[in-house]
DNA sequence: GATGAATGAGCATTCATTCAT
DNA sequence: AATGAATGAATGCTCATTCAT
């Protein structure tokens, strides 16, 4: 049920947009009461804000198994991999992550677990950089990540969103490569 | 007239946030009524396009104003006048700028295309480019231009929004032009 | 319009009691928009309360001619007068006034203004009781005035709404003047 | 069950009034499913009735025990012991009792007939005015009965929740007292 | 009997927009 | 042009009630 509600609002939300999203138009489009979808969320936005922590989880997840991977060596190899996950990923249904993520960056840690592997994404752009800080020209892990982040998070919504006419996606893949390669000081 | 309600509409929308915006509020907080918002205006959503018009207009003036103070001789130079250029002209009203970029796009459903001004600021992007292609490494100039942009008005929105905890402003600003640099190849 | 939507909530309250009373309801009676009636009211209650104090104004108003009818010297008459116009007057929308007084009394002020005249019913029962200390067993006027308000209200009330079965105004009437009287020890 | 439904029912009530009174709440409060309110009351306004009732009974008893004690000989003994009885009662739980007096009516639209405790009451007072009968002016036993009941009851819930300002309970208590006794011509 | 998830009619309230003056 | 009273569709949300388990 709540998987359904779900569902539906990520349908209505991404077709309509956050303003035209009605908690009444998203339980008829699940097929449900308004009733029921207020069992299970206190209010809309507690609707939006459940399909967001999804999205974010799902990123996270991404980066996780791109970072996993093992033997990737290279630093511009890692990069190269998380570009094109999140690319990827946003390419599936951009209008929902675009009304999804122009409230609320993707970046956003799913949950504050104990678990070691629950810190969020930009702890484990942290622990890249840090395992290949010899090869990196900014001292600031910290503040490098910061960047980072927010490089990839712009330019990863833009492509999808708004990319500019006349490139493909594999060469603004790699203009955002380039991008944080370059900041690195590590082309 | 037109002027008092922009006015009153920046006002109102910083303190309130878009959804908390009504017609009949602006009308009455620039003094006038209604009917003469409506006058102008033909809907509410024209007037908060005005507004982000208006923003994206000044930004363009403050580019050029930099751009055209001539003999600023070096690449970086350039960039550094811009990047703190804009940050300055953010941290007048961060609020309003807050729901400009942030709110508008998610409750605008139909995506605005690139406004003029945002077209003049990339192609003044483009001009600076190609005055010193020589010294830059990424060889599309379209494409680079495209990327900078998004760097830029990325990192200035995150840095006066909810900069990196820990870091002066001279800092970030550091940051964002090393990125841009980097980006280029040229640092 | 306000007096259109008054007398609207007035028939719906009368006929549907508090809880069946929407104001898309009285709108719709008072044939004009939902709009209207919170352009004059800002929300539910205070429609009733307007109606309340309207009732309260007149229930004042019925006392103070009664009391300024000049010379009816003694204090029986006076309190035969009192009950006889309070009859009347809450005989005439029985079910209304059930509704309107069961939530507040209707001895309510209908407005503190500097006016001497507008004092309250209270201060006229207590005007009406000095005026007549000599003839009237209790002392304190304060508290005499309070319990005859009480007695008041509540035998009207239940005269109008659940008379006792068998028997006719006129002797109910005579019943409460009697109990009054009788309370007074000025039988 | 039935038993901790009320009294769960009965909390609600006295903390949060009548239309803050969900079945809901109520089952929850009683640890019981909503169902199974429904098991035993068939809707929500069964459930308050009943909380009328169980009080309308209380004092019934209340009047009992006091006309049953036996050789208080006078009619002001009685009269005192049943307003000494009443007020104690009613100060148990004031906040309830104010729902049940004061809001109930005002919800409920189908004005409930006198309940059978409520009859019972008013023939006990009969048959204390009839042993009386001698001592006493008003002569229609049945009137002033009703008449009696009505100040009784409106004065013990004024002087528990409203009370005059400045005056002890035992001197309110008094005047009570000297209004029935007034009206009896028997002060 | 007991449960509680599901229901959905209904409600108070808002606000962009219109149009007679 | 300017006004602002009037509009009414639309929205978020509640809660008494049902019924399959």
């Amino acid at each position: 049920m709540v998987d359904t509600i779900l569902e539906a609002a990520a349908g209505v939300l991404a077709e309509r947009g956050y303003a035209g999203t009605s908690t009444n138009l998203v339980a008829e489009r699940a097929g449900v009461s308004v009733g029921s979808v207020y069992q299970y969320f206190p209010n809309k936005d507690s609707l939006v804000h459940a399909l967001h922590e999804r999205h974010a989880g799902q990123m996270f997840q991404v980066i996780e198994a791109v970072l996993g991977t093992g033997p990737r060596v290279t630093l511009r190899g890692h990069i190269e991999a998380i570009v094109r996950a999140l690319m990827a990923a946003h390419l599936v249904e951009p209008r929902l992550h675009r009304v999804l993520e122009q409230e609320l960056p993707f970046f956003d840690v799913p949950k504050a677990d104990d678990s070691p592997s629950d810190k969020g994404i930009l702890v484990r752009i942290r622990q890249l950089l840090e395992l290949h800080q010899a090869e990196i020209v900014p001292q600031d892990v910290q503040l490098t990540a910061w960047v980072i982040q927010r490089i990839l998070e712009s330019m990863v919504h833009a492509a999808v969103l708004e990319p500019p006419p006349g490139f493909s996606m594999p060469v603004i893949e790699r203009a955002i490569v380039d991008a944080v390669m370059g900041y690195l000081g590590a082309r």
